[in-house]
DNA sequence: TTCGTCTTTAAGGTATGACGAATTGTTGTA
DNA sequence: TACAACAATTCGTCATACCTTAAAGACGAA
């Protein structure tokens, strides 16, 4: 149903080809700790040959990883793993490598630590400034939860687009921002939420509560609004510690050879 | 007292020379809405002639700046600027940008919204979780600010360092690279709000609400740390207003031509 | 006309090979 | 021992050629 990679909603990062394999083999090996911080890469040269490909793109590829803050380039030294305090984790490919390398739990808690902290604060906001283009994004989102209750893969994407909205109704841009770098991760964790949910009333609990978010927005009442979010977040969180505790559904999604 | 640009702490970014060259120019163009979303920029042929570069060079630039979303490289059609959303805001260099093409200040407000929202909640987690290290970096900070009432740049960075330490010991991986990734922009914003502050005493009250800060994390009470932390913040955001006001504080920083 | 297919063509994508620049480590000299 | 000159290594840049993709126009059949 799915292409092989980039699984659901279509990759913005406009690289394709010989270049696309090479990030996507290199920063998956860095994240999934295979090089370790300070440790060097081949030369460029080198590169070249282990992939069968000229040094053009190989430099070309390992200028995207040093923007990612994956690596660190200098001249005469060569090519290092930088620390992970350095890696961009507001960055949807390096938070799927994570994902992709089974590194991902960490992530994901940490991830809905601050959505505890964000969306509540986002809901406020958006109590106070939704235009009516947004509430319309609310009430749909909420609607498609409601019809998808048999689909989970439907049901994660409305899921997660209420939470966009929410986002987006914040007028921050960096609350923006974050709702799109994380989107594509998110729809994983919210998949592996449901897993945890069992039968047909959770999930309609789980659609009245954002429900409830929805209505406190529209109505304006900011603190409603933020104290429900703070609910589904909760909600989600422990399903989420849940599905980890039960099952190993780090890799749940395949990994092409390389 | 500094170099031309990358004004207070080093450049991470590792790339130097003729490419740097070329992105700051071009970002800068862009952030600075010079060439507007949809347009497209010049062809690579064309863009190696007027920077009297190789095609390699603009090449190796366009893709760190397609890495920061700025651009869209979509072969035989073009370099096209993409649209603000797809900026990746958690970038220092996009910060930077912003600031220095004077389209900052909305950014800074709404990095101090985001602020009011993260930085009570870090100081929450730190109350629970700080560490000896963390604990020390933090009382060290205060004790800079109090001996640097005299240097506002000193004055500035030893704020900036108490508020990354509080992000450092909040042990949440976004919250940490959050803080790092806005260090930069946000000693400019410091140094903008200290504009503001009349008088010794008006600091050392700062400093007296920092030490609050300090000493709600040290007995474990979060909520006490969080409450005082919002008072901080807000302090702040009336300095930073009140300065934005009072003059042009947008373009301070030198721009060197291009 | 309208639709589908083919060709042209303009842009980025990749490949080579050469030389430049920076930094480390070494070697040589005071 | 200390410092200065040098060599070696790796990334940085250049020039040129050719490949691949996809927009846009040309052509032809329904």
């Amino acid at each position: 149903m799915d292409n092989t990679y980039e699984p659901l909603s279509g990759s913005r990062s406009s690289i394709r080809g010989l270049q696309k394999t090479i990030i996507e083999s290199i920063g998956r090996t860095i994240v999934g700790g295979k090089i370790l911080p300070g440790e060097f890469l081949p030369t460029e040269p080198e590169l070249g040959a282990n992939y069968n490909v000229s040094r053009t793109s190989v430099r070309e590829a390992m200028r995207v990883l040093s923007a990612k803050g994956l690596i660190e380039i200098r001249q005469k030294i060569g090519t290092r793993v930088q620390e992970p305090e350095h890696w961009n984790i507001f960055d949807s490919d390096i938070l799927r490598w994570h994902h992709e390398e089974g590194r991902g739990d960490a992530v994901m808690l940490d991830l809905i630590e601050l959505r505890q902290i964000l969306e509540p604060a986002a809901a406020k906001l958006a109590a106070n400034r939704a235009n009516m283009d947004q509430h319309r994004s609310l009430k749909l989102a909420i609607q498609t939860m409601q019809d998808q209750l048999d689909s989970p893969e439907d049901f994660a994407r409305a899921d997660l687009d209420f939470h966009l909205a929410v986002y987006e109704a914040s007028q921050n841009s960096f609350l923006l921002q974050f709702g799109s770098v994380v989107s594509d991760f998110l729809r994983r964790v919210f998949i592996i939420q449901q897993q945890a949910v069992r039968g047909r009333e959770a999930l309609e609990l789980d659609v009245q509560l954002h429900n409830e978010v929805y209505e406190a927005i529209n109505r304006g009442d900011g603190q409603l609004a933020a104290d429900t979010m703070l609910t589904v977040v909760l909600e989600g969180k422990s399903s989420l510690i849940e599905a980890l505790k039960s099952g190993a559904n780090s890799n749940d999604l395949s990994r092409r050879g390389e």
